[in-house]
DNA sequence: GGTTATTGATTGACGAGTCAATAAAGAAAC
DNA sequence: GTTTCTTTATTGACTCGTCAATCAATAACC
């Protein structure tokens, strides 16, 4: 069996596993032998190549969030405008792969991991901040006070994420996108 | 030592010992021990009023719902217009009991838990119709959409929350309430 | 004497992490 | 070109700890 360079697809197919698992079962209990199982290994595997399940949590995260910089980034690339650049945030967030049950769970676990673990907070705080420091590059030409708009926003999108975990039939990403777009154009309305 | 009529005492130190723990290990990992140990007696006494694990902590949300749903009446009762009643709710869920870290995580834990336990999916249910019907009634007579004033209302409140759990120190409660209040003016003048 | 309060000790389950053993692929030696 | 060595892949079995839940025993109250 022992084909070489399996280690990128080990972990490559346990953090994809991870994600599905936490979403799946939508709860925190998610035991590193749950995953493997899924990721088609035994659990040794699994610590084999991540040393701890600690590790293999961060670097899920760490997927999650380079995702979701790459589907902001690439958006960005088409903004002209200010208000472009808003609204390229706003769309990436929701975006379809962002905006699946399974990766709504997993962000908000992390959010409770972030309490007791370092590196955790350490990730989640680069993505606040480059959340918004985005937003207020948006609206910085477009409002008087930049700092508040930006929190609104992202307090907004922080608070529709997670009723998408509770209820996620009760919104579609469309609607969420709209929903947000909204309280952004009363927000430059108002200057 | 037995003095009788122990029961409600018990129960009360436990749920207020249940949110204290949450909220100060920041975590999910509490043990019946924790909390049995730090309303100062035994685990086997915690089982003992509650059954299980689960029953004690729903219990606790229960607790953490009506000390809310009380704030909420208690604003509404002075409220005269519609304007009033608004920010009655926003005021409400922002005041100081619910707003401290530890209740915020509790929150949070229980979205968690929601996922698994039907019981706290009914609570928790219960409390965001409630939320929602309240704000409904206030924005109905003020603006042409109210559904969506309400989902935008209540997003917001659950976001600032959230953030209330990862970053205690980045936002006051007034800080908190007069962001909100700032998103509902600017939905009202929209109309 | 029956009820209530209370706990230390125990049980039973489960989960993270370790380890020794097996298997194959390539490299190196002969 | 086969034998040996090293490295990587892989797992089943095991250890160790923890935790929810139970139980038997003790003590006080009425």
């Amino acid at each position: 069996m022992p084909k070489l360079g399996m280690e990128p697809i080990r972990r490559d197919a346990l953090v994809k596993a991870a994600i599905a698992e936490i979403g799946e079962a939508g709860s925190l209990d998610v035991t590193v032998s749950q995953i493997a199982r899924r990721a088609g290994m035994s659990s040794a595997l699994a610590h084999h190549y991540f040393g701890s399940k600690e590790q293999m949590l961060v670097a899920t995260m760490r997927h999650i969030l380079t995702l979701f910089s790459a589907e902001v980034r690439g958006a960005l690339a088409m903004a002209r405008s200010s208000e472009d650049r808003i609204e390229a945030i706003v769309r990436a967030s929701f975006a379809s792969q962002n905006f699946r049950p399974a990766t709504a769970a997993s962000w908000l676990h992390f959010y409770l991991q972030a309490q007791t673990s370092e590196e955790t907070r350490r990730l989640l705080g680069i993505y606040h901040r480059r959340l918004r420091s985005n937003l207020m590059v948006g609206f910085k030409p477009l409002v008087s006070n930049a700092p508040a708009a930006s929190e609104t926003i992202g307090a907004m999108i922080d608070g529709v994420y997670l009723r998408q975990v509770l209820r996620p039939e009760a919104m579609s990403n469309n609607e969420a996108i709209e929903l947000v777009l909204a309280a952004v154009n009363r927000l430059i309305r108002e200057g």
